[in-house]
DNA sequence: ACCGTAGGCTAACGGTGTTAGCCAGGTCAA
DNA sequence: TTGACCTGGCTAACACCGTTAGCCTACGGT
């Protein structure tokens, strides 16, 4: 629990991950390119070559950081809830909120193929794990809360809602249904 | 009504679009390169320009076909509905058949920015509505629904949910929670 | 003092969307 | 009939992408 965020990664490998967000955060997924990255930390881009296989690794990279960090922010907002209800309320709050805060991440966690084999085999468990603890283990539950949450992050960083809509509202119905 | 399904369009134009489209959905976004697409209609990709402005234009054409037939789909499953709870579910499972029937282009729909600008401007409202009546205009009831439609079907097209997990009963828990 | 390796580099390849410029063929008017 | 114009093909090329091959320099260890 007081271990190190990820697995230990090389220096190199840590400033090549943590110059692609940055790029991914501040300026889109079209920014993250190998030249682009390889610019950020002066060097080539072939030189990247020598510290990751490919550019999929790197991506894979950025997911699992993402997923711990969401995973961490739904315990934390699972940790000191009083009855299921605000459990689940407090869980859907952090959820939103990381996929607002960090709406690219967000799209390259779930808007493309998950390669399960590059990552953490017990990220997706761990961060499944805060809501359905919150929902008392009915998978049923769990998993359609999961898609409404997921949907309406989606719906919201792509603005698909009219500028108008109230998803505070939007979200009260859905939270009141699954409860 | 007995109107074309969509705006007329240049007959070489529609060509190119039906041919995007069936590369598309054959075999996935990668295939759908300007030169794949001239290469299925004879042609060389840079003639595909003497009928198109760029990519995106065609892109927004499939966008606009798709759109227009999942909300046909969703029309008709509407139409002979009893009452709203069995309107509801039938929206959803046309909704949810429309997805998993075309995940490459439920994605190209859903997965990137949407290009209002080069879509018909009741597309979106046409596609809501069927829902929206099957809530009974409680729009915030309709966007959580919404966004549990989107959320299940994204997450089992994209092979999120675990393959043992009871989808059948996750949407059975979201119908329940939203009728 | 040597040797191996780590980590840079340049050049290049095949792919992408896209532009410029050329040219054959058909249509239509004088 | 002839000339003009337009439609819709073409090739060549550009800038960008991820990626590979091969070279070279500097450092660490025996």
């Amino acid at each position: 629990m007081a271990e190190t965020p990820q697995v230990q990664l090389p220096a190199r490998r840590r400033q090549i991950a943590d110059a692609a967000r940055h790029l991914l955060e501040a300026e889109g997924p079209d920014a993250l390119t190998m030249r682009r990255i390889g610019e950020a930390l002066g060097i080539k881009a072939p030189s990247l070559y020598k510290h990751l296989p490919d550019k999929t690794a790197l991506e894979a990279q950025l997911v699992a950081d993402a997923f711990t960090e969401l995973a961490e922010a739904m315990e934390a907002a699972s940790a000191n809830a009083a009855s299921p209800t605000v459990r689940l309320a407090a869980v859907a709050r952090a959820y939103r909120r990381y996929a607002v805060d960090h709406p690219h991440l967000y799209r390259l966690m779930n808007y493309r193929p998950l390669r399960r084999d590059l990552l953490p085999d017990d990220l997706e468990n761990r961060s499944a794990l805060p809501l359905l603890e919150a929902v008392e283990y009915d998978e049923a539950r769990a998993r359609a809360m999961w898609a409404f949450a997921h949907g309406m992050v989606s719906l919201e960083i792509d603005n698909r809602f009219p500028s108008t809509a109230d998803l505070d509202a939007a979200w009260q119905a859905g939270l009141a249904a699954f409860s």
